[in-house]
DNA sequence: CCAAAAGTGTTAGTGCTACACCCATGG
DNA sequence: CCATGGGTGTAGCACTAACACTTTTGG
């Protein structure tokens, strides 16, 4: 038996977060774990994935981004019996979408770290997260974190959220706007707060940040 | 059904090579395809990729590296029915070892790229390469290619052969040996050709390397 | 005017590339 | 002696961290 689970990261409220299912049935009664499920007989693992996603929180990967993370083959992983479950990771915007799928009336968002996960949950958002942090680094990835425009000040809220952190602003934005393809400036200007206007961009094109981003070493 | 592929990588005659087998049944009759074979039903996938990397080179993980790369499973794979292979990438130093398990009479080393091979092979192969040549940059694991002890030039032409460059000598002598926890000198001398004696090192204890060794930007 | 946030300039330090140069061996 | 490979020193360049400073808004 293959299945598939999730590890849906977004940011809320200031703090990283991931989408847990409390679980209503035996095993881990009770317990949070990820959302995940069976792949179908004729179904490619990608496909399985992004239709867990959408069944989940009605997004599409287009929204933000969705990868391959690894798989869990432990054969006590699960008391029910052989379950190798592949795992993918999904980085997306704070959409004010009602997490409303099918089987997910008691779905919700969690701050990271959770802890006492089902399964051998735990592991797979440990391991979920430290990828999330190490390709903030080298990818444009972080993104996939924000809504089709932003600031250069969001932007850098991922990259402090993720890496637990916090980053010099006037440094922060050279970086940014002088790194190829991370982002392009659409021209429009938005009031956030108070103070100045910041310009507001989209994402570029680069798949590959040169030069990269790397997180203080103070993390590592 | 789950099955294990492996991508075993070692150097051999300046050459980055990889283990093939040639299949002797159908489907791809005939064809060169990566070692594999399928998860038995209470086996962790670690230890089935273990198991199979002992029987085709009677190695053990510990002598080289065993990693987790990627699972496929695109439900047209594999012809015969639906097969999710769990693929790992292990990189060996070049021992005089006869590949001799137990359906290994037709296993060879053979130069990479190698094309045209069975299943999505092709793909699995160039993955790993690609994770190779990655994990070169920021691990110390090119010391899984070479022997217990070896010399700053040996560590070089592992570098260059799976990078397809050349280094600059001294300068790749001076990183390698001031960056933390690669290299341990362990006092003793060689002479490989002529010219002055080498130094003999062995793996240090760090896992991340810094600095990072970063490839020329030309094979970007 | 003042506070706050956006964005620019400047300086000191680190790591890299390129290459001049010295060291230790075999022939 | 010379050729060959091992290893060190150093100058110029790219990038970075730290921080002074200017710009543009709201109150």
């Amino acid at each position: 038996m293959v299945a598939v689970d999730l590890v849906l990261l977004t940011i809320r409220q200031q703090a990283l977060q991931v989408l847990l299912i409390r679980r209503g049935i035996p095993p881990f009664l009770g317990r949070w774990a990820l959302p995940g499920g069976f792949v179908l007989p004729a179904e490619d693992l990608f496909a399985a994935a992004e239709r867990e996603l959408r069944e989940e929180t009605g997004l599409s990967a287009a929204a933000g981004h969705l990868e391959q993370l690894a798989t869990y083959g432990d054969p006590a992983r699960d008391p029910r019996g052989r379950v190798v479950a592949v795992a993918y990771l999904a980085l997306l915007p704070d959409l004010p979408v009602p997490v409303a799928g099918s089987d997910a009336a008691s779905a919700s968002w969690r701050p990271v770290p959770a802890e006492g996960l089902a399964f051998d949950h735990d592991r797979i958002l440990a391991d979920g997260i430290e990828r999330a942090r190490s390709k903030l680094e080298y990818t444009p990835l972080a993104t996939a974190f924000c809504p089709p425009s932003f600031t250069i000040a969001e932007l850098r809220e991922v990259y402090e959220t993720v890496w637990r952190t916090r980053l010099d602003p006037r440094n922060f934005h050279r970086k940014v706007t002088s790194a190829e393809g991370f982002v392009e400036p659409t021209g429009e200007t938005v009031i956030r707060d108070r103070g100045r206007p910041a310009q507001l961009f989209r994402r570029g094109s680069a798949t590959l940040l040169h030069p990269a981003l790397l997180r203080p070493a103070s993390s590592a």
